[in-house]
DNA sequence: GAAGTACTCATTTTT
DNA sequence: TGAGTACTTC
């Protein structure tokens, strides 16, 4: 029983309860993920059950592969045949296997968010619905939402709304073109299998046998449609096991419903229920702390972490002038911290915001210092111009139907071929009822197009085509790159960004090298479902800038929360709406809960925003947080140099450390007057809090 | 057909 | 603020 070895009693019992459904309700930090592969390599060892009939489900693609090196460690070469994956991957793997029962292809392009915006502007262009009415990414959020909820255009519900009537047909046509082009979108990839089961009670049969046990980490966040495709596969021998947190559920935007985990007790009769309460990662000042925030939410498991970790340090509060000020102090801190205790490197420090736009502020400033930054999100590698250029010939090479790629890359670089002659060949391909590559191939073929860098650009395509088999993927990507003239394109181009997009180019190159994929559609799918927290590398040593979306699931020794301000977090969006607000509090719980030993809150009191000066008040979550429990810090001296002059009328503040000639060293907690009559509660060292008067108290100030 | 300019508009979060 | 679009001019 040595996998079992250092759980406590409660790990314990979540890692061998048997039979029937368990929901796990697990506090940040508990140890969820090591309980949930301890219960895998436990029903393989220890209870002997096949490993190709375990179904184990992460939210990324990196936790996946976390988990399934964590499992190696336990039951070596088995780990292999586990499934394990995301909703998404798992759902492909379904899709390729059975799909043609749906008429879907072995090998589909999946199409990303913004692929599908394009599509959903030709079905608008070709229903002639107006972009002033209904902006595209209206539409594309209601696509989604519909196949967050399973619903498919023929069971979208218009209820004789004229509105939604249109919508319905758009999504219809939206849909039908997907197919054209043998792709699908995310939505599509839970969707669809679920349609599929439901289709052929045969080929459910065989995959309710076949997976004995379901388990599923970050429950929370899952949506309407993969709790349907779970219900369906863990019908037969109801081993579903389901690991969550309803306080770290951050994702209903995007369809996740907390009814999921809220309602497993009605959903699965006799469920066991296991709480996992204690953390190990933070220390009891910063546990404290966010527990003391996240209970202001009215809908919610009532739960109580708690940890025997040390005591540690209060988190500390920093209110700054603006955006400049609170990025320049953060680093600031980070330099003061890691020569207060040369072991913290920069891989132990990470800066979380609420949106992707601050993230700029703070990369202008740590080049200016030379600290080594990374930042995960914002735009992603594979979303750049020329990556997703270059895919797009890829893809199209891969699949000659994929239009929305043919049409992004005819004209890049441009070879003639303009709005007009695509316009008349879109024409054609309807007229024959063929893929628009066919049509142009004909007009090459019959003499329409003529132009020799016209004709080249298929003549390219169909050689590169011909001899796919025998040519090493990165020569495929080679060849398109020089011989298209792309690249010397960019050369020609000469500036400073069209040399960012040549280096981009060549590491994409070295990504095709080391992807190990073997035919041009494996490398095209494994693209199509990373992100970027999966490529997130944690031994590389610099600072971390990222949204706290993306930080789910990750710790830190060090956090900074930037941008606690009203409006901004909680975001402005969310100001009117008690569910929404409730969310972003969660937001605020997960983000401090990253923290091991110490956590800063920061704000900035003036924010430019776009173009314009904003001002606001500090977020309501960091007045939620209890006096005794936070340190204030009168920021404006935060940074050393700047800012000094602008106190020093005021000596005073809040958050300050000072020195008393018999109490010793203390922080000053609060204040009433100002200059010689303020009174000062100081608390010292030993604890005691002493309320004085500068003038007879002789204290003094110590310098940071 | 391409390049350049003026204009608008939105910016939460992403598998 | 800057990205993306619509319109104008060559």
């Amino acid at each position: 029983m040595h996998i079992l070895e250092g759980l406590n009693p409660g790990q314990k019992d979540a890692a061998t309860t048997e039979g029937g459904p368990v929901l796990v309700v697990a506090g940040a930090g508990s140890g969820k993920t090591r309980v949930l592969t301890v219960r895998i390599a436990h029903l393989v060892e220890n209870l002997g059950v096949l490993p190709e009939r375990i179904l184990a489900v992460t939210f990324t693609n990196k936790a996946a592969e976390q988990m399934r090196k964590r499992l190696a460690h336990y039951i070596g070469r088995d780990s292999e045949r586990v499934w394990l994956g995301t909703f998404h991957s798992v759902g492909l793997k379904i899709l390729k296997r059975e799909g043609y029962l749906l008429g879907i292809p072995p090998e589909p392009v999946i199409y990303d968010n913004e692929d599908q915006l394009k599509l959903i502007k030709e079905c608008m262009e070709e229903l002639n619905i107006s972009e002033r009415v209904f902006p595209p990414r209206r539409l594309l959020s209601m696509i989604n939402h519909a196949k967050n909820e399973n619903l498919l255009p023929q069971d979208y519900p218009t209820e004789g709304n004229p509105i939604k009537e249109l919508f319905a047909r758009l999504y219809a046509l939206y849909q039908e073109r997907l197919g054209h082009m043998h792709a699908l979108d995310f939505g599509d990839l839970i969707c669809q299998p679920i349609r599929l089961l439901k289709k052929h009670p045969h080929i459910l049969k065989a995959y309710r046998e076949g997976f004995l046990h379901i388990l599923i980490d970050e429950y929370q966040d899952t949506n309407r449609a993969q709790h349907i495709l779970v219900n369906l596969l863990a019908g037969r021998w109801q081993n579903i096991f389901a690991v969550g947190d309803p306080d770290q559920s951050i994702y209903t935007w995007r369809g996740a419903d907390i009814r999921n985990i809220l309602e497993f007790e009605k959903d699965w009769q006799g469920a066991t229920i296991i709480r996992l309460e204690q953390n190990y990662r933070s220390t009891r000042c910063i546990l404290a702390a966010a527990n003391e925030v996240i209970r202001n939410n009215r809908r919610r498991y009532e739960k109580n972490l708690w940890t025997e970790n040390n005591e540690g340090s209060p988190p500390l509060f920093f209110e700054c002038e603006d955006e400049h000020q609170e990025a320049k102090s953060i680093l600031h801190w980070t330099e003061r911290l890691k020569e207060e205790d040369p072991s913290l490197a920069y891989r132990d420090v990470a800066i979380f915001y609420r949106t992707n736009a601050q993230s700029r502020v703070f990369e202008e400033w740590c080049m200016r210092k030379n600290i080594p930054y990374r930042i995960v999100g914002g735009v992603r590698f594979y979303e750049r111009r020329e990556i997703k250029d270059t895919m797009a010939y890829l893809r199209l090479i891969a699949n000659p139907r994929d239009s929305l790629s043919l049409k992004r890359i005819v004209n890049v670089p441009s070879r003639g071929i303009g709005v007009v002659t695509i316009k008349e060949m879109e024409r054609r391909a309807k007229k024959e009822g063929v893929p628009l590559y066919d049509a142009f191939r004909e007009a090459v073929a019959n003499g329409t197009l003529k132009r020799a860098d016209q004709t080249g650009f298929f003549q390219l395509i169909e050689d590169i085509r011909k001899n796919l088999e025998s040519t090493s993927l990165q020569d495929v990507a080679l060849r398109v790159l020089e011989e298209t003239g792309y690249m010397r394109a960019l050369e020609e181009e000469g500036t400073e960004e069209a040399f960012s997009r040549l280096e981009n180019l060549h590491e994409f190159i070295s990504a095709i090298a080391d992807s190990g994929a073997t035919s041009l559609a494996e490398f095209l799918e494994g693209i199509s479902l990373v992100s970027d927290v999966d490529t997130y590398n944690p031994d590389e040593d610099s600072l971390t800038l990222m949204t706290i979306h993306s930080a789910k699931g990750l710790e830190f020794d060090v956090v900074f929360i930037a941008g606690l301000e009203e409006g901004l977090f909680p975001h402005a969006n969310s100001l009117n709406d008690e569910d929404r607000l409730e969310e972003e509090r969660r937001l605020c719980y997960v983000a401090m809960t990253r923290a091991r030993k110490r956590l800063f809150l920061f704000c900035a009191s003036r924010r430019r925003h776009f173009g314009e000066s904003r001002y606001a008040p500090p977020s309501r979550f960091v007045q939620e947080i209890p006096p005794h429990l936070l340190d204030i810090y009168g920021g404006k001296e935060c940074t050393e140099k700047q800012g000094v002059a602008s106190v020093s009328k005021e000596p005073w503040h809040i958050g300050m450390k000072v020195v008393h000639p018999s109490f010793g060293v203390g922080i000053i907690r609060a204040k009433e007057g100002m200059g010689e009559d303020a009174k000062l509660t100081v608390r010292f060292r030993n604890g005691e809090a002493k309320k004085l008067v500068v003038k007879y108290a002789n204290l003094i100030p110590v310098q940071l």
